[in-house]
Parts: structure tokens; sequence; C-alpha cells
DNA sequence: ACAAAAGTGTTTATAATACACCCATGA
DNA sequence: TCATGGGTGTATTATAAACACTTTTGT
């Protein structure tokens, strides 16, 4: 008799993982002068998740954390930082999980696998959105970026998860200029201080921001940009890691 | 025939714990001007490691944590702060796993789970070691108070644990002023200044220390203290809970 | 010529730092 | 009365904030 289940094929793959604890990624991006982050629509029901996945038997954690970001996005590494761990006995709802589900067939050991309660670790991750190639993972069928201000309603804990890795940035911000990583590798004075502003939610001051950064040296000015409007064009900027480095042994603050 | 082996009365217990993941909790107090941190002595040994501890099947990762310094210490509760999750796959080392385990019958289902992979949860605790009353657990013969600036060698990645744990707390430092947990209800400003200095590891400026905290306003000035050396005596102070909160609100820095 | 955006400069306010001064106390 | 540690004050420097001035460019 044929298996007419289209899950059974990863009754293996599941076996391989450490059961009980999982993984789930922040991934944020920068457009359209908001933050976006990459979100899954589950197969067949209107409800959105963060990507996530699990963590195989002889597999480091990170390790697990850089695979499960690359089989999302195609990227190898941008940022990635382990933020925190999801442990409350009830944080996935039972009511949600079952109807989540309902696209599975629910004798099959993989929808028991997912039935278990996990312990989630976060990670963050931040990434030039124009170089990722969204794919869906096997229980989604869309994977897609949203505007954090208008994120749809997300799976369990996911919306308090995206809060933790928020505040996260905003604490990692008076520390390390991590945001490089969400601009494409040329970008403008004004790219920069509006990716501050849409983390920072508020607004800067323009004079006293470029002055704060052109003197911390993380930054070396090339070419002007050709193509403008009517106006003066504007310097395009890239980043300096050899300062960087330096910069980060200081381990001064940075924009507030 | 009798059960001679002293761990049996526990199997029960162990099975109603969430395999693969456990806690371990670096819990510092502060005395002779130096930061301490509690450590335990394995049975029969001369090994040290973190107190630590599982997650039962129905208990929130947070109130295993509460649990567990609370059988180690006595204590309700002080500050307790989950600071990190270590999950690389050899992290617990099997030679020293089965050097620590020799005294446990290794037969016995015990025995089993403490051969398992953990991924082990961080909590960092900051208390007032005058009101704590160490306890050994059931794998260890001591527990002890230990000078951070001569800790015995630790067990698996114990050590690393203590170092995340201490860059946590120099971080959360120039949010909050923490510390006030390590100290009694009632200091002087050179304790805290002391304090701080042992955990930035430099040394600050007496007179900008006291205006920086006083101005702040979380401290109540109370009497002076009677009992002195061949000078001024200085006042006692006792923190501001009220004032506390609202300077939390705020969300400002701290010292640094 | 003008508006718009970019780059730089100036002024003011605030905070950090270094250190000086005086006070209280017991030997 | 003297050494010691405690509390406070002051001058200096560094940093942050507000905003003004000038330049470039397409229309």
């Amino acid at each position: 008799m044929a298996d007419t289940n289209p899950f059974s094929k990863y009754d293996f793959y599941f076996k391989n993982l450490l059961p009980g604890q999982s993984i789930d990624c922040v991934i944020i991006g920068y457009d359209q002068e908001e933050l976006q982050i990459l979100v899954l629509k589950w197969k067949g029901i209107d409800t959105w998740s963060l990507p996530g996945g699990f963590i195989q038997l002889d597999e480091d954690m990170d390790s697990a954390a850089v695979r499960i970001l690359k089989s999302r996005t195609g990227l190898d590494i941008g940022f990635l930082d382990q933020f925190y761990t999801f442990g409350n006995k009830d944080r996935r709802s039972k009511d949600e999980l079952i109807q989540g589900l309902k696209i599975i067939n629910m004798n099959t050991s993989l929808a028991q696998w997912f039935k278990q309660r996990f312990i989630s670790t976060g990670y963050l991750s931040l990434v030039d959105l124009k170089k990722c190639d969204p794919k869906p993972d096997i229980l989604s069928d869309a994977c897609e970026w949203k505007s954090i201000i208008k994120l749809p309603g997300l799976i369990f804990d996911h919306e308090q998860i995206v809060k933790k890795a928020l505040g996260h940035i905003r604490i990692q911000l008076n520390y390390l200029p991590i945001l490089i990583s969400l601009l494409p590798d040329k970008f403008t004075m004004k790219d920069l201080q509006k990716l501050y502003e849409a983390i920072l939610q508020k607004q800067l001051d323009r004079g006293n921001f470029q002055k704060k950064i052109l003197k911390s040296g993380i930054l070396i000015r090339l070419e002007k940009q050709l193509l403008g409007g009517a106006h003066k064009a504007p310097y395009l900027y890239k980043f300096d890691v050899v300062k960087y480095e330096k910069f980060l042994e200081k381990g001064t603050g940075f924009i507030s």
C-alpha cells in the first residue's frame, strides 16, 4: 500500500535530532526605511511564525543556528548572535499547535515530535536582505519579509521572542556598529542614519550623527554617488574592518 | 535482597525531568573586597563545579532556576537573571564525566541520566552571602564560597560559564545598580565603591563616585556608623526601592 | 534663481575627570 | 596634634545637543 503521507520521508531525519530543544531565528533586514523580519506562513492556514529548527545529535547549537539561517536565506553568515532562551512550560499554546498541525496526519511520528514540550533558544541575525533568497521550510508555504511596524500576529510566544530580540539590538547598538551588516557594501550617511532611527525609534540630528560616525573612523569615504536628485550628491561610504576591530577592543559606547 | 545503591531512591525523581536540558547557576557574593562564587565539590574526588540542576516536566525554566538557587543557598530570591545557553556537543568532557561518576554505580539509570548530552542555560544570581546557608547536592560533599581570583579549576565548560556571567554583570552594570543585592541592608559608600571596583577591575575616583551615586538618588542616607577607626565616621546608606524603580524606567546609564 | 539635500562649523549645555580642601576622630 | 579616612567643592576637559551656514545640483 502506497504511503500517502507527504511527511513520512522526514521521519528518519527527525530521529536524528535532540528532543525538546529548538532554535528560533529573528532574522532582520532593512528596506523602505524600516526594519523587516523574515517570517514563515504555515501550510494551509493563515498562521505565521519565526524561522526555526532543531539541533542534530552530533551538532553544536551554534552550528545548528548557522545551518537554519542558511537554509532559510541562502546566506553563509552575517551577524548571528544568541540572545535568550525561552523555557516556559506553556510557551507553545496547545490550541495553536493543534490548529497548526492539522495539515499533518496526526498518526505520524512527525506530529508526535512537534507535540513535545520545547525549550527554544533565540538567535538574532542581521542581514542585507537584498542578498537573501527566502525559502519556506517543510511546514510552510511562504517565507516573506514583513515590516516590523505591520507584523502579522505570530504563533506561540514568537512575538515575545521578537520583542526580546529588538531589545537585544538596542543594547548591543551602544557598543557595536552592528547595523553595518544590514546595509549593502556601499551606502550613504543618510542610509545609515535612517537605519539607526528605525532601531532606536527616534530622530537623530543629522549633523551630529555624521560627525560622531566619522570621528569613530569606522567608515571609509568613497566617490560621490552619481545618480541623484536636485541637490548636492552625497558620498558613498564603506565599512573599515580594520578600524572596526580596534574600535571593539576599546569597548567604548557608540550611538545612543 | 537489599538495595545497596545510595542513589536508587532518586530514580523516580529523575524520571520526572526534562531530558537533555540543564541549568547552571553562577551565584555571586561579595566578601573581603572580592567577588565570591558558590561552588560544589563532587563526592570523593577533587573536582569542583557550579551548582546546577534540571527542569521538571511541568515546571517553567525560570522556576527551576529559582528552585535550584533556593536549594543551594536557602534564599527565596535576590537578583536572578538568565544570561546565556551553552550548547556545544562536547561541552561535557567524556573523561571528566566518567571520573566524576565513578562514585555512582554505573548500572543505575541515574548514571545513564548524567551521561546524556545536556544543553545548559546559565543563570546569574547576586546575593548577600551572609544571608546564605550553602548546602551540597546529592552529588557533592561540599558547597563553598571561593574568591573569584583564586577559583579552583572547574569541571566541563564551567569556567567559560563563569567568564560569560562576569561579562554579563559588567554590561548590566552600566544600566542597573544591581550590585546593591550583593551588600547587606546597610552599607557605607566605601563598601559600594570597593564592590564596583571589584567588578570593573579598575580604580574609581572616590569623590566622583560618591557624587554620581548620590545624584542618582537611589540611596537613602542613614545615621553615621558608630564603630570606627581613627577618622571621621562614615554614613550608612540603604537602597531606596521606590527611586530605583523610577530610575529603571528612564533606562539611563549608571557607572562606567 | 531657487529648493532640496549634503557637508561642515559654532555655540551652548551637560557630564566626566582630576584633584584640592576642610572636617571628624582616635591614637 | 597628627595621620587617616570621609564629605564636599572647584577647575578643567570632554562630550552631547541644537542649529546655523555654505555648497552642490537639477529644475
